[in-house]
RNA sequence: GGGCGUUUAGCUCAGCUGGUUCAGAGCGUCUGCCUUACAAGCAGAGGGUCGGCGGUUCGAAUCCGUCAACGCCCACCA
């Protein structure tokens, strides 16, 4: 045999990735079959693969391979993010390296780079995909800015601005004073910080020096205010009424207003009101119709409007103000404080509250198509506790901000006039048509008009991603858009679950008047065995390809799904890919041991033909229970069962069982039903481990070229289990608890595997009927049915028989005797508790039957135990 | 401040609508084995008063209440 005993993934797994590819495997086109479509959770496009990336893309691939061979056209198709802000970002930062300002470039020049990074570093990620065995289709590689999806979310804009649901305006939004844009709500993260509270004396306007104390947590901010407030409530504040305060250090008079809004308890019960830079004092403003200095410019230094401190940053100023305040006496006291701080998601500063100009989304419309499918279960969420989560947004829904001062993403269609005013088209042709209908002026020209400067937020392309895949926006109703849409299962993570998840809700009901996907399966989040997140800073993030070199692709698959249970974060450690290696390595023996049998004209034994029987019977019950886990997208035990399937059942028993004795061959019919076992066992092991079953597979039997373990199907599995298949199961149980009985005395006694034992069963026992296996698998010289066994025995019970073997000389009757008598007091102990309930009157009137009729058992059952062990126990003694 | 979730063996987790001796699995641990597929292996063994307390019930890991610890999401209190 010239098969090396430890499997290497190293030299198959290339081989039949490419094999996969050249003879199209993963492509898929409409066609009769029953559509299975997954659209990728898109990366960013300059992304690097990590172990996020491993699991959700390894759960992806294992859904689409299976229903491959559920006969289903699967169709799983890929693609990248622009990312907008991250990818800017990125090359803002790559510029600045070559001293290049941003500033100092046109739009195009900028956008130049832009494209050349992208196309540089670009889609690297979807190549490393392939290392894990991804079987998308890759001829239908998507990217958000590609031009297809490009069109469709600038037809998507227009058409929602013509329904009335986009809108321009002045709000207060989310500023990010370092990537210089605006964002949503969702893209700001709030943590706790620890910070102070500032006690600042605002005095008296015309007053004798008596001052009210405000308690702030930004002083640098008082450059703005243009009130205080109080609560009209609050009777320690009742002599500020109608009063006039002097903002410190500025010397600027400002109302003293009142307003519920104002929390009596909180620090002295003096608001200062700052309607630029705070969205509460902003309403406050609104409502008072006070003014609004904006002090700060876009990069959160201060600007000339605030008069003092100009050109310094907004964190600098804050510790100056404190010792200007200090120093004029201005300052009452600072305290410890600890307040939630809001941080860009993307750049981490903290943001700054902003009036400005931007473009919205009205939200009710959606959130109102797309709250009742889920939580009528019509779309599922797995695990079903998303859904409380996903109905309290919807449920307090707010406007999206769906304009970013960036350069890198899609353009805001809307065309600016020269004398005021805009239009919305899709191009600037159609834009000057429309220019010239609203301003009356047939000669107006393209170049008259000005685009708007923004672009689109990253997830107003993505909300599209399961249609415009299909070019479902452009080309409305066309075959593929029909076929593969809704898509079957989405594989996200629950952190985008309102960025897309959600929004790719309401576009599907917005735009196919259908939801996206079916089902939705949320991962949980990959840590570190410490349950620490993974992260560069940390350095605890292995380097996914890494892994693969070192445990092969199968082996991290298997590693990654061990611990995964759709929506618990999982504890990653690199052993598990050691258990998924040896996984592997187990299979590969089995295989070795099957391929070095020969085979000859004989009959089949008997107890092949009993292993067979029971293996057939197993076999059928694993499938059916794994069609039953994947239904409910219990992949990690789906794995583990057909894990202990090949590990315990197939290769510990059934091989032991029917493997010839050495230089023996073996009879045809067993062969080929081994064979046929193992070929079923590879089919349901090939979603978790492609590369090895395709091996196998290959090898196992002559293949013609093309031909591939991948588009096999499935067998066929009856819904219920016979009767039949269910007693040749239990009854297979008992017979491997007697091997295990003699095995352990082997082991206890230290008899070796070479010399033969006997085995008395006392009684009938099913167990009889695998004579010939008993014999085979434990090397016994005899057995028999007994009605009194051997004095000096070692015996043992399974069920309500008792068996024992004669050890001779061997026995040590003290450690029997303990054993025997430690038996028989916990069969009484049980007994008397079973006795217990069956004396109970309550229990025997108000207990169903069957329950009654189990401890009946029970109570029988302990009866025959405890007579069979003082009989053992008395023979003992004798002896 | 609101909402959700978790707590079962050393670790990671199963235990559905209360009742098969129901307390389980994988890994790890311990013991013995280089048995002619596999030491990345084989055989065997030990290990938990199911977070605490109280209640419902003939019967609770499972239902209810309460407390505790941890985690997540949401929220405009300076």
């Amino acid at each position: 045999m010239e098969l090396a005993s430890k499997y290497d993934p190293a030299n198959v797994e290339g081989k039949w990735y490419q094999y996969w590819m050249d003879h199209q495997l993963f492509c898929s086109k409409p066609d009769g079959r029953e559509p299975y479509t997954i659209v990728i959770p898109p990366p960013n496009v300059t992304g690097v693969l990590h172990m996020g990336h491993m699991l959700n893309n390894t759960i992806q691939d294992i859904l689409v391979r299976r229903a491959r061979m559920e006969g289903k056209n699967a169709c799983w198709v890929p693609g990248t993010d622009h990312a907008s802000i991250a990818t800017e970002a990125k090359v803002v930062g790559k510029l600045a390296q070559q001293g290049i300002k941003k500033s100092d470039l046109t739009r195009e020049e900028f956008l130049k780079h832009a494209w050349a990074w992208t196309e540089e570093h670009g889609g690297i990620i979807l190549k490393q995909l392939r290392r894990l065995g991804a079987s998308c289709d890759w001829d239908r590689t998507a990217f958000t800015m590609d031009e297809t999806r490009s069109k469709s979310v600038i037809k998507v804009f227009v058409d929602l601005y013509n329904k009335g649901l986009i809108y321009r305006g002045v709000r207060m939004v989310n500023w990010d004073p370092k990537a210089l844009t605006a964002l949503s709500d969702e893209e700001v993260i709030y943590q706790e910080e620890h910070s102070k509270l500032y006690y600042l004396k605002y005095k008296v306007a015309g007053g004798n020096g008596e001052y009210a104390v405000v308690a702030t947590t930004r002083p640098e901010t008082i450059m703005g205010d243009t009130a205080m407030c109080i609560n009209p409530n609050d009777p320690k504040n009742q002599w500020l009424r109608g009063k006039k305060v002097i903002v410190p250090l500025v010397n600027r008079e400002i109302p003293v207003i009142e307003d519920d809004y104002v929390d009596i308890e909180f620090g002295t019960g003096c608001l200062k009101v700052t309607p630029a830079h705070d969205v509460n004092d902003y309403m406050l403003g609104e409502k008072h119709n006070l003014p609004s200095i904006d002090i700060f410019n876009d990069d959160g230094t201060l600007s000339e409007a605030a008069d003092l401190y100009v050109g310094m940053d907004r964190f600098e100023v804050r510790e100056q103000i404190e010792k200007d305040l200090e120093e004029a006496g201005l300052l009452e006291k600072v305290e410890a404080y600890t307040n939630k701080v809001g941080f860009s998601e993307r750049t981490h500063v903290p943001i700054e509250p902003k009036l400005s100009m931007q473009w919205f989304l009205k939200m009710q419309h959606f959130a109102d198509m797309a709250l009742p499918p889920v939580m009528e279960d019509k779309l599922k969420f797995y695990p079903a506790k998303y859904k409380n989560t996903y109905r309290n947004w919807l449920e307090n829904i707010k406007d999206w901000c769906i304009s970013r001062q960036l350069w890198w993403g899609h353009r805001i269609p809307a065309y600016y006039l020269p004398e005021g005013g805009y239009v919305v088209a899709e191009t600037a042709e159609q834009a000057l048509e429309l220019a010239k209908q609203k301003t009356g002026n047939p000669n107006l020209q393209e170049k008259d008009l000005r685009q708007d400067e923004d672009c689109l937020d990253t997830w107003f392309s993505s909300w599209l991603w399961p249609i415009s895949l299909f070019d479902g926006i452009n080309r409305p109703g066309n075959e593929e858009i029909k076929y593969y849409y809704p898509t079957s299962d989405l594989v996200t993570g629950p952190d985008i679950i309102f960025f897309w998840v959600a929004r790719m809700i309401m576009a599907g009901y917005e735009y196919m008047g259908d939801m996206p996907f079916r089902n939705v399966y949320f991962t949980g989040i990959v840590r570190d065995k410490l349950g620490r997140k993974m992260s560069k800073s940390l350095g605890n993030s292995p380097d996914p390809l890494k892994l693969i070199d070192e445990y092969g692709a199968d082996g991290v698959r298997m590693g990654m799904m061990l611990s995964a249970p759709a929506g618990n974060d999982i504890l990653f450690d690199e052993s598990l890919c050691e258990q998924g290696r040896n996984f592997n390595n187990k299979i590969w023996n089995a295989f070795r041991l099957v391929k070095g049998w020969d085979t000859a004209d004989m009959e089949t034994p008997e107890h092949a033909r009993l292993a067979q029987e029971w293996f057939a019977a197993k076999l059928s019950k694993a499938s059916r229970e794994i069609k039953d886990l994947f239904s409910k997208y219990r992949l990690s035990e789906a794995l583990m069962l057909v894990y202990k399937l090949f590990w315990d059942e197939f290769s510990s028993w059934y091989l032991e069982m029917v493997k010839p004795a050495y230089g023996q061959p073996i009879d045809k019919n067993t062969y080929e039903a081994t064979l046929s076992y193992f070929e079923e066992l590879l089919k349901l092991l090939h979603p978790f481990m492609p590369f090895i079953t395709e091996e196998i597979w290959q090898d196992i039997k002559p293949r013609k070229e093309g031909e591939s373990i991948m588009v096999q199907p499935l067998k066929k599995v009856q819904e219920e289990a016979s009767e039949a298949e269910k007693a040749i199961i239990a009854h297979f149980e008992d017979l491997k608890e007697v091997v295990s009985g003699i095995r352990t005395i082997r082991t206890q006694k230290n008899i070796p595997q070479k010399e033969t034992v006997e085995l008395e069963i006392t009684g009938n026992s099913t167990v009889m009927r695998y004579q010939s296996l008993l014999v085979k698998l434990c090397h016994l010289a005899d057995v028999r049915t007994v009605s009194n066994k051997s004095a000096n025995a070692a015996s043992f019970l399974v069920g309500t028989t008792e068996y024992a073997v004669p050890l001779g000389s061997l026995i040590d009757v003290e450690a029997e005797l303990k054993k025997l008598e430690a038996d028989l007091k916990y069969q009484e102990g049980f007994l008397q508790s079973v006795m217990k309930k069956l004396g109970n009157e309550k229990f025997v009137s108000k207990a169903p039957a069957n329950v009654i009729e189990m401890e009946r058992k029970k109570q029988t059952d302990a009866e025959s135990k405890i007579a069979s062990l003082k009989e053992s126990i008395e023979a003992l003694k004798k002896a």
